[in-house]
RNA sequence: GCCCCGGUGGUGAAAUUGGUAGACACGCAGGACUUAAAAUCCUGUUUACAGCAAUGUAAGUAACGGUUCAACUCCGUUCCGGGGCACCA
């Protein structure tokens, strides 16, 4: 029997599909463990190699818990929101729906080729309205929350406006607060509002007439096009992440990152102490606010800096500097904030022509505006200290400013020196004191003095949460005015537009602003924008305002919240109906699905014909529910308004009959001239005038609570019920990228805290291990073709390719002008030239380097007939310069993987090639998981020689068995027969260290266990069950195919995804000698046996008396002895 | 520029975290089986020098310097590669 993994792995694949396998309940006596990998982007590539690594270490680890008794819950879904496919969708006209559905399915089943234990059951979607419902509704918990600052945590943000309304705050009183219009009180709720909406700088690019990413700008122009792109102010969205700054530092010492992955985050967090001090600006009007870690250096300040945003520049610079101000302000706004930093060589600035006063001496100082200053950091200022920092050194230098030494002999006038340790000079009352105990003394003098205050500043900023972009999550925004009010709950999901058309929008807006019929919204007046509206006391206003409502505001209320309290989900039964009636389904009536009337809140209704449609569900019994019920109905007829109920049942049963009785009343209705229409919803461009938010959210929207959508994901009344996410808990093990470190780990770090702070959740921190898994990079493979210049008449000819390729090292020698190489290369096309029947002279040859696709070199060796093949035969007839060793060899560069790069490579072909198992275990047995490295298949049939010889432990080598005969017989090798204490050892020692490397995601070593315990167990010829069984436990969460066909090959029961763990044995693997190195000044010389418990003298006494130490030690001096036990011994002389 | 990571044979890498540098593989070379190929198995494989050989000596973990009985591992400086730097995901 052969080893075949096609069958073996489409079979069990199969199985565990059709048994559930993978199925994981919220409810078991098992203890929980959470193994989560950072869900995919489906991009339109497919899934390449790099993208499996972390899902296979994941998956080991999945599997090895499972063994080892737990309920693992391990998800997979799509980030499925995006740039890219709105990108494709430009170019292409396909809707990102249809290209992101059809990505997911390729990706799907790509993954499933590999054979992950994911619970697709439980997948998510981003872009699915089901799930972003939920992300709007978090986003709502956000706009709806302010951070307390005493408690330090989010609260509802009406607990903030019955604190304004009673209590005031330090910049208003109550009654001051109640006095101010409705907008002017938002505006102040916006300040404090964890979303909220402010103006802030895009880049904007005039030409493309969009708003473009950092990393799409180029030296001030678009990266598509070149077109010059500048700053421009937008009103954006941002989420209040600085207020959760400190937590998001503290929270880091409660989870298991890697301390370098802390340190990304407390830098990019960035908290520094220092002060925030006045500079009065010429007459003294006017003062620069600057912020500084140093004001032990005050004395030292020579100029100051503003960024060239500063909302100062324009007030002081002097009339004389007006010209070359704007012209560098001009200059500046084509920069990016990254090239603005990055550029040391290039010192920029230009001097306002106004100075400013050292509080301290009263000394002028001159205030320039450079571009390494930014605006969103601190203050947008600085006081300049050249002698104690660098940035502000250079620029003293270039600028000629006379810089003040502060610190003696620690400034050298070559550099500055940023040292706290100096002692201070040249200043005041701060001479002779350390630097780093002058800070506090400064500060104490700054507040004294009440020119400024210690503060506590963050490099982080608010996190943009807007963008002007189609595929992402519309808000459940609208605006009136520059009021944003916020959609009610029971209007999610605000569903993202049907597009045809995907270009920008208006003034940089998003293509939503395009849809115009979107965006001047109808408000179904929702109780939440009916709750927004205070009621006035003169109730006839009332009734134009509520437009339905004939009673009082009071009474309104009451039943308003009954209808409230009474409203269920869409039970299966209104979702029949809904269905039935939406989008003018029948006979063109428009219906409307709970939409509020005189505070009740019918099923369906439709405005137009006056006919309400109610379905009667169980808690119509209830004796309450029936007086209501006839209140309403009475008091709706009142108004014209005709009733039909159906009954659950009803709907359930003959939905045909529903449907007739409901158009033959619409037809009625509308013969009958009492049913005049209702009143419709305002319109927008009225008395009030409302237009809907028309940016949507970044990626990390909906990536920053996926995590735990997974634990109850079909829940239609809530995002994750509690029970769930007290069960299921953190994320025990999360699995991703190093690419994330400060994006979207904060982010989600960030709303799983406003999650607990608002009672949602019980755990403060979403991952409590992070393991970092290495970026697989593309290793791109490139051959050299021949060119020539060929002479037409006296004139040179333009560079043209020919058909002939170079290997390599005989185009290396080309490049390094070796002659023979150059001159045979020019035989070469000479004979070209020949056959084109050309009688022109050859100019000039040289080589071009192009790309070839990766998938047909091995190493470094060019497949040539695959090559000829390729793109259409397009080198079918071209000439091939080889090697000496006939090879023909390719150039190798390591660069990202991307198809353009022709250096993808797909795990299909692998698995189609080798197997899911080989192609797993290859992966892990490539270098660490956390390590990035180039892809390269080569080593891979290693791998796969290893399964085969695993198979060869269980059935017999049919290709070394002669006859036909014996192939049909006898190939089972294993026996039922009681192990050695031999054999014991190489199981114990492979379980001791497979469980050890698992636990420590050291997979490549893992790998490399089983293969010595393989070959440890073909060379002992050790074919017992009780062994293999347990090895085959082992293997399973790395190669589970194969571990599940030869577990039941031998007859075990059941699947091994449930197999019970083998525990491990210390017993078998005591030793009673060890072989000790030794070393002499620490130089392995020679090693001796020594008994595991020999103590230091009888080491040194078996050592003194070793022939190769002796021989070292003569006519030396024996120094020391140096001996650590079950480790080596040194002997110094 | 700033923050973080990495650099070990021809190649991917290993090294119990300061204790025998190169496990396990790939590749290569030689051999066995075979008419042959594939498959499989065996032997060798850091470099230099010496030796028929077992082996020995020296050097060696990007470069230089330091700490230590002992450094791939810790510290300092430099070089090179990768990731991030807020609208790629």
């Amino acid at each position: 029997m052969e080893y075949n993994f096609r069958e073996i792995e489409q079979k069990w694949q199969q199985q565990w599909k059709d048994s559930n396998a993978y199925k994981v309940s919220n409810e078991s006596p098992k203890p929980k463990y959470y193994v989560l990998d950072m869900f995919p982007y489906p991009s339109g590539a497919g899934l390449h190699v790099g993208h499996p690594l972390g899902y296979i270490a994941s998956d080991i680890y999945s599997r090895y818990k499972r063994l080892k008794g737990f309920n693992v819950l391990h998800p997979m879904g799509f980030d499925s929101f995006g740039l890219p496919a709105e990108q494709y969708a430009l170019e292409t006209g396909q809707h990102p729906a249809v290209t992101t559905e059809k990505n997911i399915e390729t990706f799907k089943a790509q993954l499933d080729k590999i054979g992950f234990c994911y619970d697709w059951s439980r997948e998510v979607r981003t872009s699915d309205p089901s799930y972003y419902k939920w992300t709007q509704k978090i986003f709502l918990d956000l706009f709806n929350s302010y951070f307390c600052h005493i408690q330090q945590k989010a609260r509802p943000i009406a607990d903030l406006i019955e604190k304004y309304k009673t209590q005031g705050n330090k910049n208003f009183t109550a009654a001051q607060w109640n006095a101010y219009s409705k907008a002017e009180q938002e505006a102040i709720l916006m300040n404090r509002r964890l979303a909220f909406s402010s103006f802030g700088e895009v880049n904007w690019c005039e030409a493309l007439g969009t708003v473009l990413a950092n990393d799409e700008v180029v030296n001030g122009v678009s990266e598509r096009g070149g077109h010059p792109v500048v700053k421009k102010k937008m009103r954006q969205w941002y989420l209040r992440i600085t207020a959760y700054a400190d937590r998001l530092l503290q929270g880091l010492e409660t989870v298991q990152f890697s301390e370098p992955m802390k340190e990304m985050q407390r830098n990019w967090i960035g908290r520094s102490e220092g002060a925030e001090m006045q500079f009065a600006v010429g007459s003294g009007q006017l003062a620069i606010n600057v912020y500084t870690t140093r004001p032990d250096t005050i004395f030292g300040v020579d100029f100051l800096v503003l960024a060239p945003e500063h909302t100062l520049v324009n007030q002081i610079t002097t009339d004389s500097e007006k010209e070359k101000i704007e012209e560098y302000l001009t200059y500046v706004k084509s920069r990016s904030d990254r090239e603005r930093m990055s550029e040391v060589k290039q010192i920029t600035g230009c001097f306002t022509g106004a100075y400013a006063t050292n509080p301290f001496n009263g000394k002028p100082i001159p205030v320039w505006i450079a571009e390494y200053v930014l605006a969103g950091y601190g203050t947008g200022a600085i006081m300049a200290v050249p002698c104690g920092d660098q940035r502000d050194f250079a620029f003293a230098k270039h600028f000629s400013i006379p810089i003040t030494n502060i610190i003696g002999e620690h400034y050298n006038g070559e550099d500055a020196n940023p040292t706290k340790e100096a002692t201070l000079q040249n200043s005041d009352f701060l001479n002779g004191m350390l630097m780093k105990d002058a800070i506090a003394v400064a500060i104490n003098k700054i507040e004294e003095l009440g020119i400024g205050k210690r503060k506590v500043n963050y490099r982080m900023r608010d996190a943009g949460f807007s963008r002007q972009r189609y595929w992402g999550e519309p808000f459940p925004i609208v605006w009136q005015d520059e009021t944003a009010i916020a959609l009610a709950e029971t209007d999610l999901p605000l569903e993202l537009p049907y597009a045809e058309k995907y270009g920008p929008g208006p003034e940089g807006e998003g293509p939503l602003a395009n849809m115009t019929d979107w965006v001047n919204f109808t408000p179904n007046p929702s109780p939440k924008e009916r709750e927004l509206q205070e009621p006035s006391e003169d109730k006839s206003e009332d009734l134009q305002t509520w437009g339905y409502m004939n009673s009082s505001y009071e009474e309104w209320r009451k039943t308003f919240e009954f209808a409230k309290q009474n409203r269920k989900n869409l039970t299966e039964a209104e979702d029949k109906i809904w269905q039935l009636v939406r989008n003018r389904n029948i006979n063109d009536n428009k219906f409307r699905r709970q939409h509020p009337i005189a505070g009740f809140i019918p099923d369906f209704v439709c405005l137009e014909r006056k006919l309400i449609v109610e379905i009667d569900g169980g808690y119509h019994d209830n004796e309450e529910q029936i007086v209501y019920d006839k209140a309403r109905e009475n008091w709706l007829k009142e108004f014209g308004f005709d009733i039909i109920r159906f009954t659950n049942e009803q709907v359930l049963n003959d939905i045909n009959y529903v449907k007739k009785t409901i158009a033959e009343r619409l037809e009625e209705l509308a013969e009958n001239a009492k049913s005049a229409q209702a009143p419709l919803p305002r319109r927008g461009g009225g008395e009030v005038s409302l237009r809907r938010e028309t940016s949507t959210m970044p990626g990390y929207a909906g990536s920053s609570w996926y995590f735990l959508r997974y634990m109850d994901p079909t829940n239609t009344e809530t995002f994750c019920v509690r029970k769930a996410s007290d069960y299921w808990n953190q994320v025990d093990v999360y699995v991703g990228g190093t690419e994330h470190a400060v994006g979207h780990l904060l982010y989600s770090r960030m709303w799983t805290k406003v999650l607990y702070d608002l009672g949602y959740i019980g755990f403060e921190e979403p991952f409590k291990k992070l393991v970092n898994q290495g970026m697989i990079q593309g290793s791109s493979r490139f051959v050299y073709k021949l060119a020539w210049n060929l002479l037409v008449g006296d004139d040179v000819d333009s560079k043209k390719l020919i058909n002939i390729f170079i290997s390599k090292n005989f185009a290396d020698k080309v490049n390094d002008g070796d002659l023979e190489a150059i001159k045979f290369l020019k035989e070469k096309a000479k004979e070209v030239l020949v056959k084109m029947n050309l009688s022109m002279d050859i100019f000039e040859i040289s080589l071009y380097k192009t790309r070839v696709d990766v998938n047909f070199v091995n190493g470094n060796e060019l497949d040539i007939n695959q090559f000829r093949e390729w793109r259409n035969n397009e080198n079918y007839s071209a000439e091939f310069i080889y090697e000496s060793d006939s090879k023909f060899l390719c150039e190798a560069e390591v660069e990202k993987m991307s198809k353009s790069k022709y250096n993808t490579v797909n795990p299909d072909e692998l698995c189609n090639k080798y197997g899911a198992d080989t192609f797993r275990m290859y992966e892990m047995f490539l270098g660490p998981v956390e390590q990035s490295k180039p892809w390269d298949t080569k080593g891979i049939e290693g791998v796969h020689r290893f399964l085969k010889k695993l198979w060869r432990l269980f059935f017999a080598d049919i290709s070394a068995v002669p006859s036909p005969v014996e192939r049909g017989r006898g190939e089972a090798k294993w026996v039922d027969e009681k192990p050695t204490d031999a054999e014991y050892k190489i199981l114990h020692k492979t379980i001791k260290k497979i469980e050890q490397d698992t636990e420590n995601f050291s997979y490549n070593t893992a790998v490399a266990a089983f293969m010595i315990s393989v070959n440890e167990l073909a060379d002992a010829k050790c074919y017992k069950k009780e062994i293999l069984s347990a090895v085959l436990i082992l293997l399973s969460p790395y190669a589970p195919h194969i571990a599940e066909e030869l577990w039941h090959a031998l007859g075990n029961e059941g699947s091994i995804l449930d197999a019970t763990y083998p525990t491990l044995e210390e017993k078998y693997l005591v030793e009673a000698t060890k072989e000790y190195p030794v070393s002499i000044n620490g130089k392995m010389r020679s090693a001796i046996n020594l008994p595991t418990e020999a103590t230091e003298e009888e080491a040194k006494q078996a050592v003194l008396s070793n022939e190769v130490i002796l021989k070292w030690l003569e006519g030396k001096e024996l120094k020391k002895f140096i001996f650590v036990k079950g480790r080596m011994i040194n002997v110094v002389i």
